[in-house]
DNA sequence: TTAGGTTTTACAAAAGTTTTACAAATCACG
DNA sequence: CGTGATTTGTAAAACTTTTGTAAAACCTAA
């Protein structure tokens, strides 16, 4: 279950015994963990330390965990908090869903079920931050030209030299090549083809990247019937690759 | 992104008198919703329509709601699900968590907290997706590349590298190993891994599984005659297990 | 209208899956 | 130990789905 490196866990709950108990077990998921006694140093601590998951117990001296979680939210709405309460009301988990909590756990509770949710809450944020990486986002950063093969691509006038001498690339034939150099080695489906390359929105079921292929593996491939570069995976899509350099 | 648009809710739900009641009270949340009362109808919606979020209702009748659950969680690691249960052990829970399940909710509940909750899951989905296309990755539950023996299995090209060199994986393959992967050292019976690896409903009496296996033991076996990590159990079905590291 | 490019259509070819058929292995039991 | 009943292994045929490709239809801007 390891995700990369440590996470932090910000647990804040006033009860040493609890707090102690939730630690240890965090610790040994392999986390950082810390502790705050009450919603004022758990805020302090919230804004220094930059908790990947925040444990908060409703029930505090001092500051309400009511108030703490809308303090929270009022700066970070995603951090995920899981909140933990004596009482389990139904009344009670609607408010706290409705101030934005993302989970809810009534004391007392399983402590699997409670490092469970907890491994759950970290794997969605850090989809969060490595959400949809490529695609788009790389392809404003794509070099001029771009070698392989033997073919070279010169992005600035939208010109190709391979085997078959020099061609000039129709404007969404660039596209599809960005988005595949964007995204060497890394399969493409059709849909995302359709969307990115031509933002297509709904469930387009067409021939048309097909014959895309079909064109750039005929400028490109030294055997369009048996590409290198160009690959076709069955029931997926198509990825693009070649040697290192 | 904007988060525009409706989003798509489907309940697989066998009480008609309760799929219509969250229907409704759903679309007067805005969303579109559709409504399978049995597992299966409830995988070929899921494929078919692509909804933002699955409710999930837990006792179904043919294939029950745990199989539906793993067989989009073979295909699937991110689409939220929501589990509805009659039971609400904390066992159960864990069962449920330990599957991938986003939320678990126990009947009855609170009509409130269940819209909150789906809210919430479609909120934190569509910071997931930017780019808002369904994107499949590997499971998390399953990591991204998988060694045992001398073979390795690297999950986000669908690819295996074993004594007789890279092998490119069907998707029926993929979904048999992370199947089999995900119940290490557990014994799988026929009709298990037709329901949830290939979603069939029940009393099917094929080959088809028995031949998966063949080809898994050529890939992955030194000796396919004398598998090793692939062992059949008679008249029970199939394990997969291998030296702890 | 034309020219250049894109999308759709249609069908052949390829790849993958399921069934069929039968041999080999295993089991139950007298 | 044999013997018949089951269950499993495996190849090959039958079938299904996906992909390759050419050609027709369709745009769109000059």
């Amino acid at each position: 279950m390891e995700d990369s490196g440590k996470k932090r866990i910000l647990v804040i709950e006033d009860d040493g015994h609890i707090a102690e108990g939730l630690k240890l077990n965090l610790l040994l998921q392999g986390h950082e963990v810390d502790i705050a006694p009450d919603g004022f140093s758990g805020l302090q601590k919230w804004k220094t330390w930059q908790p990947h998951v925040i444990v908060l117990d409703i029930m505090l001296p001092g500051i309400d965990g009511y108030s703490v979680l809308q303090n929270i939210r009022l700066e970070d709405d995603r951090i995920p908090i899981l909140i933990l309460s004596a009482k389990g009301t139904s009344e009670d988990r609607v408010k706290g869903l409705s101030y934005g909590v993302d989970d809810y756990l009534a004391k007392p509770f399983d402590l699997e079920e409670f490092l469970l949710r907890v491994e759950r809450l970290l794997t969605r944020t850090s989809w969060n931050n490595r959400a949809g990486e490529a695609y788009k986002g790389a392809l404003s950063s794509i070099p001029q030209t771009y070698t392989f093969g033997g073919n070279q691509i010169d992005f600035s006038n939208s010109t190709a030299y391979c085997k078959s001498g020099k061609i000039i690339l129709t404007e969404q034939e660039v596209k599809l090549l960005k988005l595949f150099i964007a995204n060497r080695g890394k399969p493409l489906s059709r849909k995302q083809l359709l969307e990115i390359g031509w933002g297509y929105t709904g469930g387009t079921s067409t021939r048309t990247v097909d014959n895309f292929m079909v064109r750039l593996r005929k400028y490109f491939e030294d055997h369009p019937q048996h590409p290198v570069y160009f690959k076709s995976l069955r029931s997926v899509g198509y990825v693009f690759d070649h040697d290192s350099p």
